[in-house]
DNA sequence: CTCCATGGTATCCTCTTTGATACTGAGTAT
DNA sequence: ATACTCAGTATCAAAGAGGATACCATGGAG
């Protein structure tokens, strides 16, 4: 549209300066958890091991290169192992970590949400017209 | 380096159908607090509602429209709403929704296990199995 | 009069994420 | 010999999230 120079480039412009508060664990968290396809791959290995193609057919339509790189993420956070059997055809294994595991509530309580509120618009309170 | 040479793959084909809606809840669910600053800001509403610039301040570094974003997102997902007060200067109030409220388990589940596991990274993975 | 605070918009831009597609390598089935 | 399997890699391209910066309207303070 109409770019505005009315002059004036003098303009102070503020600057603010933000604490930084501790709630970050939140954000931390949610860097695990967050990515597109993750918490559906942790939901998924809260029923045990699983290897790679298994995750594949489960989570649908994901990209091997995609999966590929949310469980090396995952791997790296430290939230499920990966084992390599060296036999032919490869054979690869995911298993969650006791940390992992430690997101079973949220994971279910996620789910549990999603259900109530994001998937069935019927009840809920009404907040949607 | 796990190089466990068992020899055997044996299919444990625990997983014999899937169910694709209901693992989708929890992406659904993701969708909605999965932005950057999306849990930071939900949990500071937690404890009641804030004005623009409140937010502003306690999530830290985050630009206005980025802020104006999310918050506008998370109003679309029907988790706040948005209250324009019309004085000068504007006063803008965000507060959760029931919808917003629940959430609150999951939120500090969050924020508990990245307290735990992500902050303090004491050797949540050492699992000797 | 000018400056300031609030809660935004409007552009432009970069960086990350995700996807599509093709290719690899070793043993096994045919 | 050839195809097939699994679990990846390697590139390239598209999309989008988030950031930097500038601008706006209003009324009160000085």
């Amino acid at each position: 549209m109409e770019d505005r120079n009315t002059g004036a480039p003098g303009r102070a412009q503020r600057f603010t300066s933000y604490s930084h508060s501790k709630n970050c664990a939140v954000e931390s968290a949610l860097e695990v958890i967050g990515g597109k396809w993750k918490g559906v791959i942790l939901f998924h290995l809260l029923s045990g091991e699983m290897r790679f193609s298994e995750i594949r057919r489960a989570v649908g339509a994901i990209t091997q290169r995609t999966l590929t790189k949310q469980l090396r993420e995952l791997e790296a956070d430290g939230v499920l192992t990966r084992t390599v059997y060296p036999v032919v055809p490869p054979k690869v294994e995911y298993r969650l970590t006791e940390k992992g595991e430690a997101l079973t509530p949220i994971l279910t309580g996620l789910r549990a949400w999603g259900l109530r509120y994001t998937l069935s618009e019927t009840d809920a309170t009404g907040e949607e017209a």
